[in-house]
DNA sequence: AAGTGGTCTAGACCACATT
DNA sequence: ATGTGGTCTAGACCACTTT
């Protein structure tokens, strides 16, 4: 019989979906399958890794494999609904992070040259200076985010936005003061998997894609002066949009 | 040497990112990688496959082993910046889906009784009716998105929602025939790996992610009258909202 | 016919966690 | 000390594509 390993693995998905196994539960461990489908170790092996590249199961070395959970983060794009407006409709999953508190570590600011990619979301000629913010964002002590921003060196040079702690508001605010005030949002966005090096300063379980976004902030006169790219574990977050017709 | 198959993978991988192999090129097979790096057929397998389970090869087999292409489509969730507003930030991935229609296929229409998560999106109470339209999106004659919207029945049942032609401009256009055109939308949104059932829906390559999107659509007087539940494969789309501050 | 990826077996060793 | 997942080898058979 071939196909052995994907079938065990339709076996315990099954399994799972039932509610035989619950998320945080151990599921059968090698041995056990080895013993039950007859078959040898590898088989087994691929069998529960099937389920964890599918980001159902996790590997806990040493201990066993287990059922995934998912408690996502909401992370709103825009709130142009007040909530007693939008009172009508709920989130399809369930709401959580109330409480939740975001850390953020890790920052570093520099002085660049602007890449190619860079220079044309911020409209810039090719190398042009620019100042490079990037941190790392944490919930429940976890990573969950990377973000890098990018500014015109120009216009924020002088400002807060060049040192590590860039005051209060943060560098919306700074950047409102230099009369560069930000309005207007563009979000590109796609999903994949990460690289390896993404996935070690992510902390992120294989089987859990990323997603990647570009927001690009501009002023009231269409002047792009923020393009910020951010890497987020997808695994921990739900993103809202909204907007009228 | 334990960590055999990571190491070439990961020396792969930078021949890949250094340009050494392009996308849409083939990538050394199995034999060749046993022999140069002294290794049993199954360690190439798996340094081959971490490759595909990173969405950065895939495999046709009988043939060999290449390297993925990205040519996404852009989906606009909403456009309230004119073209001229929007003409100083240009996307960051390389536009294209100029010219490449979209195709919608197999359409299926029933009616049937809301389950919790529809009819708390459509604020109906639970077991309500509610009218099912589902159909698959083609691009190039690949299938990239599911969806499926479900409509509150005592409002859609006399319409073409209610048929698998919904007529010129589609269900919305019903809607607002009916006196209950949406105005306000909002998606959430997460992406996660698909399950085998999905990935053969999508015609997805392992290690390919999917975005899950759900759309929910209200009339001027915040009466929620479509849920869209849609799935797109994750390598096929690039996702872009754009709303002021 | 030859070459390719896909999968399985049987046995081995390792690092780690739990008991 | 035992059990767990993680990985590797060496050899085998299959289905498929390419020549």
């Amino acid at each position: 019989m071939p196909e052995t390993a994907r079938q065990i693995a339709d076996d315990l998905r099954a399994r799972i979906s039932s509610g035989e196994f619950r998320p945080g539960a151990r599921l059968p461990g090698e041995p056990t399958l080895v013993q039950q489908y007859g078959v040898a170790k590898m088989t087994a092996s691929n069998a529960l890794k099937l389920l964890i590249t599918e980001g159902l199961a996790y590997a806990r070395p040493g201990s066993g494999t287990y059922v995934r959970e998912f408690q996502p983060i909401h992370r709103v794009g825009n709130e142009r609904l007040s909530s007693a407006r939008w009172s009508s409709g709920e989130s399809v999953w369930a709401a959580e992070t109330a409480g939740r508190p975001v850390e953020v570590r890790d920052i570093e600011v520099s002085e660049s040259r602007a890449p190619r990619w860079v220079a044309r979301g911020l409209a810039l000629s090719s190398d042009a200076p620019v100042i490079v913010r990037s941190r790392r964002y944490f919930v429940d002590g976890e990573p969950v985010q990377l973000a890098t921003s990018y500014f015109p060196a120009d216009l924020v040079r002088e400002t807060c936005i060049a040192q590590p702690d860039s005051g209060p508001g943060g560098a919306y605010a700074r950047l409102a003061e230099a009369g560069a005030a930000p309005v207007d949002f563009t979000e590109e966005l796609r999903a994949r998997m990460p690289s390896p090096e993404e996935a070690e300063q992510l902390a992120l379980p294989s089987g859990t894609p990323v997603i990647e976004i570009y927001r690009t902030a501009l002023t009231s006169d269409h002047r792009p002066v923020e393009l910020n790219r951010m890497l987020l574990n997808a695994g921990a977050y739900v993103l809202r949009y909204n907007f009228g017709s």
